[in-house]
DNA sequence: AGTCTTCTACGAAGACTTTCGTGGTTCAGA
DNA sequence: TCTGAACCACGAAAGTCTTCGTAGAAGACT
């Protein structure tokens, strides 16, 4: 299969909606509104569009079989969140993934679990890297 | 002092010249052009009109008291980073700092020395915290 | 002084983002 | 069947981002 054509970053109204589909996967644009509506005052016919313009972009896929169109996310969450990070760290670390990640850690208290679990990470990538 | 006034979030263009700003210090429109169009073809007034932006939106301090006005970050580059590291965090990763953290290690071969160096910074939030 | 270069200011075009109103269709309930 | 509710498509407005052309002021050079 040909190489899967990058798709454009999601911009901060389409990443919202994004994570509600990776959270409660294939869903209506009713599901999502009222979701998100809860949270924030935005019009039914805002997300339809929304949504509707991130199918076009190959963010988002469509199924037309029933009245109410189910959407759900091309990408998965973590293939997205990598994307992201990777664009953040040129964009704004020179490219320097650790200076990212020594920034995060810094700027939070992690639990002793958390600091537990990146430890293991990091020592996968020690032992079987390379 | 009054609480810093959060500053708006650094567009992707904004964010290429505060990369430049930082790494060479108070400079010319003319001297960030000079570096930037070796990267990429833009013009001089695109770049000052930009820099003016910033300085409205209080991203850049200009000194004018020359007749080649010199403009300078108003925030320090970790200021920033952080920033940017929050808003992405609460945008992409549900509020979760370290399932970014651990998406970043994960998608990027660090040499031993840098995992060194993010074991050291481990040591010290565990040690020291609280 | 006259000319050429360099600078700032201004305005505006074009693209993208976010918002929502309107209109037409489909379906359920009276 | 008629009415009302829910849905989708469409268009457009308002805001932001990025781009650059033009004009005028300031300096440098001859």
């Amino acid at each position: 299969m040909p190489p899967a054509p990058q798709l454009p970053r999601p911009t901060d109204a389409e990443l919202e909606i994004l994570r509600v589909l990776w959270d409660l996967g294939p869903s209506t644009v009713r599901q999502v509104h009222d979701l998100l509506s809860r949270k924030r005052d935005v019009g039914y016919t805002t997300m339809l569009k929304l949504m509707q313009i991130m199918t076009d972009k190959g963010l988002l896929l469509r199924d037309e079989s029933e009245r109410s169109h189910v959407y759900r996310a091309k990408q998965k969450e973590a293939v997205t969140q990598k994307q992201l990070v990777k664009d953040l760290v040129s964009k704004a670390f020179g490219g320097s993934t650790e200076k990212l990640v020594m920034q995060a850690l810094s700027s939070k208290k992690a639990t002793a679990q958390e600091i537990a679990e990146i430890r293991k990470l990091l020592d996968e990538m020690e032992g079987g890297a390379q």
